[in-house]
DNA sequence: ACCTGTCATACCCGGCGGGTATCACCGGCG
DNA sequence: CGCCGGTGATACCCGCCGGGTATGACAGGT
C-alpha cells in the first residue's frame, strides 16, 4: 500500500515540471527512456492516469497536479529526514560533532532582534551552536520543510506559518523608502494608496514562492539590488520598520499609516521534539 | 542529495520499531540479512550511525531517534501523496468516478454538529461527495496525515492540532459521566479534584498518540466500552458537553466547573490546494 | 565448555533500472 | 502530398542490486 519510491517521485516531478519527458531526462541526467517508463509503472500501480499525453508536449491530469503537490510535500519530508539525521549525527558520541541547531532568518531582516535572541540564548546554561543560515528572500519556508534549517524568524504576513508552529515575537508598522529627492519623501506620513500608484516610482515585486506579483515595478532578488534602484529613483518600496538599519543616504523612509503591521515570529517544524529547539525557543519568546 | 528511498525508511522504521533485525525482517515478510544489509547502506551513506548493536538486541543512538521521528513523517508524507493522488484520479473524465472528500471525525463524537455541517454543505451549489470516515479516539491526526483523509473534525486539547490549518467551530464544556447510583451524582457540579481521585472509581484513561497516560483507571478503546464500564459502576470518565447524547440511564451527568473547555476544530493539511475543502471550510466556518 | 540467540558476511540468482536503437505519431512546410 | 523534425513509446540488452540461503562471529547464560 505504500508504494511509493522517492526515484519514482522525483521522476515525475521532473517531468510534471518541465512538461516535457526529453528535457525532464536530461536534468535528471539520464536518457529519456527511463522516467517515460517509471511514469508508466507508476499510473498503473495507482490506477490513475498522472498525464495526458498530446502531440507536442504534455500537461498534467488533476491527477497530476495532485501528485505534484502531495509528491513535493513528500521529497521534500524525505530530504528533511536525511538532512537532519546527518546533522544529528554522532551527537551522542562525546568527542563528535556538537549538537547544532540551524536557524533561517532573511537576510538582512531583524538584525537587532537577532542580535538579541542570540545573545540571550548563549547565555543559557544548556545552549547548544546555533549556525545562522541567511535565506533569500521569502526562502525560509522551503528551508524549514527540506530540513536545510531547524528553525526559522518568519515575518507574517509575507511568509506563510500554515504547517508549522510558531511564536510570535515582535510586531512593528511598516514604511514606504523612497528616493530622497522624490517629492513624496517630503511628508511626514503617506499612506498605501500614496506609494502605489506613482506612475514615474512604479513598486517594487519580489517573489513569494517562485513566483512575482503582477506589476510594472522591476523583480528584486537581493536587498542589495532593492537599495540600488531606489537610490536610482526607479523604484519604491514598502518595507517593515526595521529596515530602516540599512538605508543610505539616497533613501528616505516614510512611515506608513495604513500598511498591515508585520510580525515576525519564531517558527519551527510542528513535529519536532529537539530539546535544544525548546530551549532556543524558550529564550525567543521570553525577550 | 536527496538519497533517501522510501523502502530503506520502511526497513529502518521496522527495525527501530522493534529493536530486534529478525522481528523486523519478519514483520517485512522477508529474510533477516536484507534489512540488515540496507540499514548498513544507509548508515555509510548518511556517513552516521543509527543503532547500536549490543549483545542483546539493538538500541537507537540519537541520529537514529531523529530518523525515527522525521523518516515517519516522511513515510507518512508519501503514502498521503499515493491515496490522495489515486483518489484525485479520474475527476477529470467527466464520466469517471467524482471528486470527494474524506472527512475524519471522532467515532460517537460530535453528532449534532456533523449533521449541521453535511446538511448545509450539500445545499451549497459546487458541494462535492463527503465521505465521513469513522475514526479511533484519537486517530484523526494520523488519518489527515497519511491521506486517509483530507480533513478532519478534531477537539482542541485532546487533539493536537500542530502542523495543520484549522478553524474553531464550536466550544462547550465538560462533564463528569458517572454511575447513576455513585454519592457524587447527586451533586449539581463537581470539579476536576473532585473526581480524579475516588478511590473506588478510577479515571478512565485512554490512548493519545498511541500511548496511554498513567494512572489506575481502565484502559478504554471505544465508547461502548467505555458506557458500559461506567454503568458498572468501575470507572469515571470526563468528556464534552455533547457526549450527553449517546449516555445510558444507568449514566449520570455532572457538569463541572473547572474543566478546561473543549473546542471543536475542522482541521487539514496545511499544504491543501483543493477547491472542494476550500467550499467545505467556508460552510463549516459559517454555521 | 557448550549452547543459544543475535547480527554480520559470503555467495548466488532473478528482476529491474538504465542505456541504445528504433518505432509510431503528428504538425508543419515546401 | 510527401518529407522532415520532434515527440513519447517500445524493444532489446546488460550490469547492478535487492533478496534468499547458508554460515560465521560474538557474547551470555548455564
Amino acid at each position: 500500500m505504500d508504494i511509493l519510491e522517492t526515484r519514482e517521485l522525483r521522476y515525475f516531478m521532473a517531468v510534471a515540471d518541465e512538461l516535457h519527458f526529453g528535457r525532464a531526462a536530461e536534468r535528471l541526467g539520464m536518457a529519456q527512456p527511463p522516467p517515460s517508463r517509471a511514469i508508466q509503472q507508476l499510473e498503473r500501480r495507482l490506477g490513475v492516469s498522472l498525464l495526458k499525453r498530446n502531440r507536442r508536449g504534455v500537461a498534467l491530469t488533476g491527477a497530476g497536479e495532485m501528485l505534484l503537490h502531495e509528491g513535493r510535500a513528500a521529497l521534500d519530508a524525505a530530504t528533511a529526514a536525511a538532512r537532519r539525521t546527518r546533522r544529528a549525527g554522532g551527537a551522542d558520541t562525546p568527542g563528535g560533532p556538537r549538537n547544532r541547531l540551524v536557524l533561517a532568518v532573511k537576510a538582512g531582516a531583524s538584525h537587532e532582534l537577532l542580535h538579541k535572541l542570540l545573545d540571550a540564548y548563549a547565555a543559557e546554561p544548556d545552549a547548544v551552536e546555533i549556525e545562522v543560515l541567511p535565506s533569500g528572500l521569502c526562502e525560509q519556508e522551503g528551508m524549514l520543510r527540506d530540513g536545510r534549517a531547524d528553525v526559522a524568524l518568519m515575518h507574517a504576513p509575507f511568509n506563510s506559518l500554515a504547517g508549522f508552529d510558531s511564536e510570535p515575537l515582535m510586531t512593528e508598522g511598516q514604511i514606504a523608502v523612497l528616493p530622497a529627492a522624490h517629492p513624496l519623501a517630503a511628508h511626514r506620513t503617506l499612506s498605501l494608496a500614496d506609494v502605489s500608484d506613482i506612475p514615474e516610482l512604479p513598486l517594487a515585486r519580489w517573489s513569494r514562492n517562485g513566483t512575482y506579483p503582477p506589476g510594472p515595478g522591476p523583480e528584486i532578488h537581493d536587498q542589495t539590488q532593492l537599495a540600488q534602484l531606489i537610490a536610482l529613483g526607479r523604484t519604491v518600496a514598502v518595507l517593515p520598520d526595521s529596515a530602516r538599519t540599512w538605508l543610505w543616504a539616497e533613501h528616505t523612509a516614510v512611515p506608513l499609516t495604513d500598511a498591515p503591521p508585520v510580525v515576525t515570529h519564531i517558527a519551527w517544524p510542528a513535529h519536532s521534539r529537539s530539546l535544544a529547539l525548546a530551549g532556543l525557543i524558550r529564550t525567543a519568546t521570553r525577550l
